[in-house]
DNA sequence: CAACTATATTCGTCTAAGCAAATATAGTTT
DNA sequence: AAACTATATTTGCTTAGACGAATATAGTTG
């Protein structure tokens, strides 16, 4: 039952819940992306990083001096479900649906997403304005 | 993103899971028999119900001078997923079974559920001891 | 209506967790 | 190696929320 509160006191939270959303709905992002995107300071987004990766929502590579983060990949059945439920309920969310677009321009714009698995010429429909 | 946060909050306690579990796994539960099969205090338990409640995690019924509690309807799909998800997870969690067991040999014993939906001699599987 | 019972609420205390600013760490570039 | 950059961690402060004990409320029974 420990397992379970770590994870769900990690969703209890709008700033982790806004992180996942973004990370929902690109596949990989750096701190700095996430930081332009919420507006969030960097230890702001750094903690709370931390804070999903503790609850295994999150997993991260290294690259360079970047380090990427995306949706973890599912330990087993619950895991999957759970996953599967928080990404339906972020994407109906307004302000999910809002950071979404945000995120869509900065990508637009070249930030540290270059060094990620999104390209600027390849912003995901889920993302496009409008 | 505030309503979500505040399901989420609602999760993010051991105790309310607990709750939460005996209700997946029987129907209507009153106060005092979650009381006497977690052993938390009268308070505890009412404190919590009220916070799973404006959750909308649970809704409630008074019959006579009980408050019945049961998992709530679900509001929409989202909704419907987010509960179907947390059933699986508890189904498989070994502090919910255990606390399962107990509630079976309450109910046999003849708490008082007799007011509720399960009566002594309907125990349903889930609760089967052994 | 008075005693009783199940549940809800208030109160005072204590711990967990959020935050920004400052600092540390580690990879990169010159 | 020195300057630089992205990220992580520490510190000190403040707020949210968990708890039991005590009390209030409201339905029931005699």
């Amino acid at each position: 039952m420990k397992d379970l509160t770590t994870v769900f006191k990690a969703l209890s939270d709008e700033a982790r819940l806004r992180i996942l959303n973004l990370l929902f709905r690109t596949g990989e992002l750096c701190v700095c992306d996430i930081e332009s995107t919420t507006g969030f300071t960097q230890t702001k987004v750094s903690r709370h990083l931390l804070y999903l990766k503790n609850a295994e929502l999150l997993d991260s590579r290294q690259q360079g001096l970047w380090m990427l983060y995306k949706i973890a990949s599912p330990r087993n059945d619950a895991h999957r479900q759970l996953l599967e439920c928080l990404r339906t309920i972020l994407q109906t969310n307004p302000t999910a649906q809002r950071d979404a677009r945000e995120l869509g321009k900065n990508i637009k714009k070249g930030c540290c997403t270059t060094f990620s698995t999104i390209k600027p010429n390849q912003v995901p429909a889920t993302l496009e304005l409008n």
